[in-house]
RNA sequence: GGAGAGGUGGCUGAGUGGUCUAAAGCAACGGACUUGAAAUCCGUCGUAGCCGCAAGGUUACCGUGGGUUCGAAUCCCACCCUCUCCGCCA
């Protein structure tokens, strides 16, 4: 969410951050709506003044007094109902619009409209060269790692079991990104795998709506949630942090879930795209001065991660059209798959690092106590460490060797008490 | 799931439908006293929106949302949450 006074005296800024971002959004008519509810506001807050001062009045009113300021009151009430239910509806069109505001943007972040403005920022490691380099689907079933059929039957298209090495390898990443980031000043937190429709929307999702990616609980208000950012970004809503206490990092493990409506087909292939997995999220709520410094340490985390497993990588910088509604800024690291582009291999998407700014923070209320005292809104970022099932994908592939087993990078290998597969 | 009790400012905790933004205490902040500190005393001490150059004015907010009333922290309804007891249960 945008401050409302930072639209009106911005104006041509925030529809030139509108276009640049591909978002269809009518500023002006906004705009006209939110003049309307100031009117309006105006129009109630004198009518209830009014009835203030009429039950101000009968307090020491005599008993000839009363009939008259009764009725004064009675018509006032009529009056303020009929203007309420008109700002009512004015207030609801304003809110929804507000709401349909992306956040501005980073100066540096390349401008464009599609994903291919994204910019690399540089390319880490050196894809290894096999003559006949298998992806993972064939690996897992080579070595009995992950069951696609049967996640089928039990729970649909797009589940799946992971066996043997690959579920040890789950724990094995779990374990060894927490102690990673907990060295580095991150809090470990577990979080629940559902929230309540108000803390999805504060944290920039829709639920329930046509397009939606998630799975709603029928008959209560609750979501499963697409990534621990839902429910690490509820954690402090409504709260006013201690200005010494920032900034508050966090890595959560959740279990995400995700509808992936009308995706099937060459980008959801394997472990790439499905309905549920396991992931390990840095989280942090910090203050406005801290939040670009933070920005850079969560890509530095995620990068440290993938160099550590052997795993090539390249970072790119989103580009304005590709940021989603939150990200003021954005990095994504893509890992080299061999099972992309019809088996040559290419780049696939495994984390993303977000500053997020005040965006999340005003819809959640996150505030804290600066040095003078002042309340303002904190900051939020986020950035994956694992996407547990890309992780593995990438360091399936990427960790095979000519004689067709798979090798443990070195410190993964005191997590799962294995070297190697097959 | 059943029965009961409760939710008020940063915290504790009062609050007969009308001097209630809300007592009191604690904490915090400013000042006096002190070589310094503690203690003591005096004072300040909610958030957000709108109008205003400002001083200031005004509206909303006592878990959330509705309702009753000229007027609601206070009465009514629904929901959320907490606590106690019972039942069930990894």
């Amino acid at each position: 969410m945008l401050d409302p006074k930072y639209i009106r005296e911005h104006a041509e800024e925030v529809k030139a951050n509108c276009l640049n971002r591909n978002v269809k959004l009518d500023v002006d008519a906004w705009l006209a709506t939110d003049g309307e509810r100031l009117g309006l506001m105006r129009e109630v807050e004198e009518l209830r003044a009014a009835r203030n001062s009429v039950a101000e009045k009968m307090k020491n009113a005599t008993a000839e007094e009363r009939p008259a300021l009764i009725e004064t009151g009675k018509s006032l009430k009529d009056d303020i109902s009929v203007k309420e239910s008109a700002l009512e509806s004015v207030d609801a069109a304003w809110k929804q619009g507000l709401m349909a505001f992306p956040n501005l943007t980073h100066p540096d972040s390349p401008v464009a409209l599609t994903e291919d403005g994204s910019v690399e920022v540089r390319v880490v490691g050196e894809v290894t060269k096999l003559d006949d380099p298998l992806d993972h689907v064939a690996l897992a079933e080579k070595y009995d790692l992950i069951d696609f059929n049967r996640g089928a039957k039990v729970a649909g298209a797009k589940f799946y079991f992971l066996k043997n090495q690959a579920a040890i390898l789950e724990q094995a990443l779990t374990r060894y990104a927490f102690e990673y980031l907990t060295k580095e000043g991150f809090i470990p937190i577990s979080t629940p795998d559902v929230a309540r429709d108000e803390v999805l929307l504060g944290t920039g999702y829709q639920p329930r709506g046509p397009e939606t990616q998630i799975y709603s609980l029928e008959g209560t208000d609750l979501s499963l949630v697409g990534t621990a950012e839902i429910p690490l970004g509820g954690y402090h809503k409504d709260e006013v942090l201690d200005y010494a206490s920032l900034p508050l990092k966090y890595v959560g493990l959740s279990h995400c879930f995700r509808t992936e409506a009308g995706s099937y087909g060459k980008e959801s292939y394997g472990l790439y795209r499905v309905h549920q997995f396991t992931k390990i999220e840095m989280f942090v709520f910090c203050t406005p001065d801290q939040s670009e410094a933070l920005h850079a340490e969560l890509l530095r985390h995620e990068e440290n991660l993938f160099k550590s497993l052997n795993i090539p990588f390249r970072v790119l910088d989103i580009c304005s059209g590709d940021l989603g509604g939150p990200a003021y800024r954005k990095y994504d690291l893509e890992a080299w798959m061999w099972g992309r582009n019809d088996g040559k291999g290419d780049w696939g998407e495994v984390t993303s690092a977000s500053n997020c700014t005040d965006f999340q923070a005003r819809r959640l209320n996150v505030r804290f106590k600066n040095e003078q005292g002042n309340l303002e809104y904190a900051h939020t970022l986020n950035g994956t460490a694992f996407a547990i099932s890309r992780a593995l994908i990438a360091l399936l592939e990427n960790n095979q060797r000519p004689d067709g087993t798979i090798e443990i990078p070195t410190p993964l290998i005191p997590y799962c008490g294995f070297s190697k597969i097959g």
